[in-house]
DNA sequence: CGTGTTTTGCAAGTCGTTTGTAAATCGCGT
DNA sequence: ACGCGATTTACAAACGACTTGCAAAACACG
C-alpha cells in the first residue's frame, strides 16, 4: 500500500543531513535539485507536512512570514541574526523554570512555548564595527 | 502640512482604549466601524504601520500567519489559548536573566527576543474537562 | 479663493502557501 | 507477465493576507 516516495525520502534526508534550523520550502526544493532529485514545490510542501505530522520535522517560527522547518532533535530555542538572517540553536531552555510562575500569574495551563532571540551573529558584528 | 487624520486617530484610540494584545487588521477595521468611523482596509493598514514607526503600536507575533498589534505599554510576553485563541499578557520577563548565557553559548550579540507561551485559558480548561 | 500637500478609498498586485485534479507509478494477486 | 486499485506526483489554479499605485477628496495656507 505505502509505495516508495523519493520526494518524501529526499526531503527527510535533506533536513536530517544538515543542522539548518531555517529550511524554507524553496530551500528544500533547491537542495533536492542539487541532489539530483527534481521535484515540484507542492510535492515538497506535502512531504514537509507529512513529516511534520509524523513528528520527524518541526515547524520553526522565525516571524518572517515564511514557513520554515528543521529536523526534530531535542527541545531548543533559536537565535536569528538581524543582519544576515543566520539562525543558530540555543542549547537548553531558559524558560522551563518560568512555567509555574506564568501559570500562577495568568491562570492558563501552559502546554508549550516558542522563544526566538534576535541579535547579531559574530560575523555581522565584526563587519558592522 | 500635517492634516487631521481621523483614521489614524481612530486607530490609535481603538488600540489604546483596550487591553487587547491581538488586534488583527480586520479587528481594528470592525472596531472603527462600530465607533462610527468607517475606513478602508488599506487606510487602517497604513495607520498601523504609521503608529508602529512612531513607536506607539507594536507588532505581536502569534504565529497564526496574521499581522497582529497592540498598544505599546511596558515589555511583556504573551500567552495564547490553544483552544479559543484568547491572548493574555505575562507580566515580567522570564528571559532577561538568560541573556548573557545565550550570548556566551551562541556568540550572538542579543538585542531582543520574542516569547510566546501556549496553553489553555481558565474557561477552556473548565469547558474541556 | 487657488495651490500644493496630505489622506483616503478603490482596485490591482504580490508573496507564499494550499488545494483540485488527472496522469504516472508501484505493490500485489492471479 | 498482466491488470487492478491505491498512492504519489506534477501542474495549474485558488487562496488569504498583506502591500502598493494611483487618482480623487480634504485641508492648511497664502
Amino acid at each position: 500500500m505505502a509505495r516508495p516516495s523519493h520526494v518524501r525520502d529526499a526531503v527527510r534526508e535533506a533536513l536530517t543531513d544538515s543542522s539548518r534550523h531555517d529550511w524554507a520550502i524553496d530551500d528544500v526544493l533547491r537542495e533536492l535539485r542539487a541532489r539530483g532529485v527534481p521535484a515540484d514545490f507542492s510535492s515538497v510542501f506535502r512531504a514537509l507536512a507529512y513529516w511534520e505530522r509524523e513528528g520527524l520535522v518541526a515547524r520553526v517560527e522565525l516571524g518572517d512570514g515564511k514557513a520554515r522547518f528543521e529536523a526534530v532533535h531535542g527541545h531548543h530555542e533559536h537565535v536569528r541574526c538581524e543582519s544576515c538572517g543566520a539562525v543558530a540553536a540555543v542549547p537548553g531552555c531558559p524558560v522551563e523554570t518560568a512555567r509555574s510562575q506564568v501559570e500562577r500569574a495568568t491562570g492558563f495551563a501552559i502546554t508549550g512555548h516558542r522563544l526566538l532571540f534576535s541579535g547579531l551573529c559574530g560575523d555581522c558584528r565584526e563587519a558592522g564595527a
